[in-house]
DNA sequence: CCAAAAGTGTTCATTCTACACCCATGG
DNA sequence: CCATGGGTGTAGAATGAACACTTTTGG
C-alpha cells in the first residue's frame, strides 16, 4: 500500500462540534454501514473487474461494483461472503480489507459508511448471477472502467492499488490463477499486473527458490510449443516458511 | 501488514438473512461509528503506547486506548484529528488507518463499527491532557500493556502489527524522532521497534545511500562520546525518489 | 588515562542481471 | 520445416555481511 497509504498531515477542517455529553446518545446511532468488494479476475493476460447494473436505488441501473448494505445483526465479514456468494455462487473466495470510505455526503440518502475490500476470484470458475442488487453483472477490462455510482470509481482505484501492492508481498497472485499452472503463466500474470517485464530464467530461478510451490507430475497439453511443467501453490510450505521469517518479495 | 492481514478464506458462519427489501430501510441505519487510535512513542529505546483510563460510561475507570464516537456530521479523519488534539495539544500528527472492527457483539451499548488506528507521535512534544472521554492518559511501555476495554487489545496489537510492517516498508519512522536526529538513534529505533540488531558501518551506508536524509550543519551536544551529525528526514526528496519509481525498504 | 559511541574502509560471499543456448510441441 | 514458448547454465556486476580500525567527546 506504498500508494494507497500515504503520509496524512492534513489540517483539521474546521468542523465544529457540540460538547459530546450535550447531544442524546440515540443521535450517535444513525449511521448506515455496507460493504464495497473490487473483484478481480484474469484471463487473456488482461486484468478484469466484476462491475454490475445496479439493480435498486439509489443510482438504480448505473454501473457499480458490487455491495450491500451491512444487515443490523450481521458480522461484517459475513456480509462479504453473502455478496461475493449471491455474486458468483463461490464460497471460499480470496478477500482482503483495503480502507474504509466515510465522507458525510458519499450517499444520497443518509450517512453510510462504507468498507472497502478487495476479492479475487479465478475467472474459470467463475459462474455469474443476478441478485437483489445487481440486475446484470459483467467482467470488465481494468482499463475501461466507466463512470461509477458514488464514490465507486475511488474505491476501485484504491482496490487496484492495493492488489499491486500485496501481489509483490504477499502470495496472492495464485489465487487469479487456476490450481495448476505453469511458470510462465505466473509470469504473464505478474507482468500484466505490474505493467513490468521479467527475463524469464531469472523469473523461474526466483520463484522456485522460495520453495513454496508443489511440482506436479503433470504438464500443459495441447499448446503449440514445448508443453510447461504444471506447479500449485503449497499454502502448507508457505505458512511453514512465513513462520520460520521467509518474507515473500515481488 | 504481511502478518495482519491474513489470508482469508473462513467459510460463512451460517447466519440467516431476511431478505433485503422486506426489512423497512430505517433498521439499517441504527449502526454507531467510532474511531481508536493507537498512540505510539518512543523513548530511552522504548516504545510506549498512551493509555486513558476511561471517563464515561460504559467500562468507565478502565484502562483503554484513545478513542471516541463520530459524529453524525463529521467526517472520520476529522474525528481522529479532534480525539488526537484533545489528547495531546497537537496537531498534523501522523495517522494511518489499520482495520474496522465490526463484531456484532463488541460494544455493550448497541452496534458500534469502530475504524482503527496508529498514530506516531514525537514523544518530546507531547503534552498530556485529559478530556471529556479520559480521566486521566499514561504513556506505558509496550510489554506492560494491562487488560483493556471492548476489544482494545486486539486493535493494539493489531496496531503494532501494521506499525512493524510499516516501518520496514515507508520512512514513517522519523515521526517517532525529534526532527534532528542522528543515524545511531535512528537505528536504535529501528533495533528496538523490530527487535533486531544491525551493524552500524551498514546499516548507516544503507540508510544514507537512499538520500532522504539531509545532513545538517549541526552536531549533537552534551554527550559523554564523540557527539553525531544531526540529520533530518527530507520528504521532499522522497517523494522525488518515489515518483521515480524508488521504494524504502527496511 | 578510559569508556562509549561516531564514523570509515576493505574483504569476501552472496545474489542479481543479462544473455546465450537447447528442447518439445502443433501446424 | 518453422514459430512459439519451455527450460538451463554461466560470467560479470552489484549488493550485502562481517569486521577491523580511527576519531572525538566527557569524566
Amino acid at each position: 500500500m506504498e500508494d494507497a497509504q500515504e503520509l496524512n498531515h492534513k489540517k483539521d477542517s474546521g468542523q465544529y462540534h457540540i460538547p459530546y455529553y450535550q447531544i442524546p446518545i440515540d443521535k450517535f446511532f444513525q449511521f448506515g454501514l455496507s460493504v464495497d468488494c473490487v473483484v478481480f479476475g484474469y484471463q487473456d493476460g488482461i486484468l478484469k473487474i466484476l462491475l454490475i447494473k445496479r439493480g435498486a436505488e439509489p443510482f438504480k441501473g448505473q454501473w457499480a461494483i458490487p455491495g450491500d448494505l451491512v444487515y443490523p445483526n450481521e458480522d461484517i465479514d459475513v456480509a462479504v461472503r453473502r455478496i461475493l456468494h449471491d455474486l458468483t455462487g463461490l464460497d471460499n473466495l480470496y478477500f482482503e480489507q483495503t480502507k474504509v470510505y466515510g465522507q458525510v455526503d458519499r450517499h444520497p440518502i443518509g450517512r453510510v459508511v462504507t468498507v472497502g475490500y478487495y476479492s479475487l476470484i479465478n475467472i474459470e470458475n467463475y459462474n455469474p448471477h443476478a441478485s437483489a442488487w445487481a440486475d446484470s453483472v459483467y467482467w470488465i477490462d481494468v482499463n475501461d472502467v466507466p463512470k461509477l455510482a458514488f464514490d465507486h470509481n475511488l474505491i476501485l482505484n484504491n482496490g487496484l492499488k492495493t492488489l499491486r501492492y500485496s501481489v509483490r508481498n504477499r502470495p496472492v497472485g495464485f489465487e487469479l490463477l487456476p490450481t495448476k499452472f505453469t511458470i510462465g503463466q505466473l509470469q504473464s500474470l505478474y507482468e500484466g499486473l505490474l505493467n513490468e517485464k521479467y527475463d524469464k530464467a531469472n523469473f523461474r530461478k526466483r520463484i522456485l527458490s522460495m520453495n513454496m510451490l508443489r511440482e506436479l507430475k503433470e504438464n500443459q497439453i495441447n499448446v503449440p510449443h514445448r508443453p510447461g511443467r504444471l506447479y500449485s501453490f503449497d499454502k502448507e510450505k508457505y505458512d511453514q516458511l512465513k513462520s520460520k521469517g521467509f518474507s515473500f518479495e515481488l
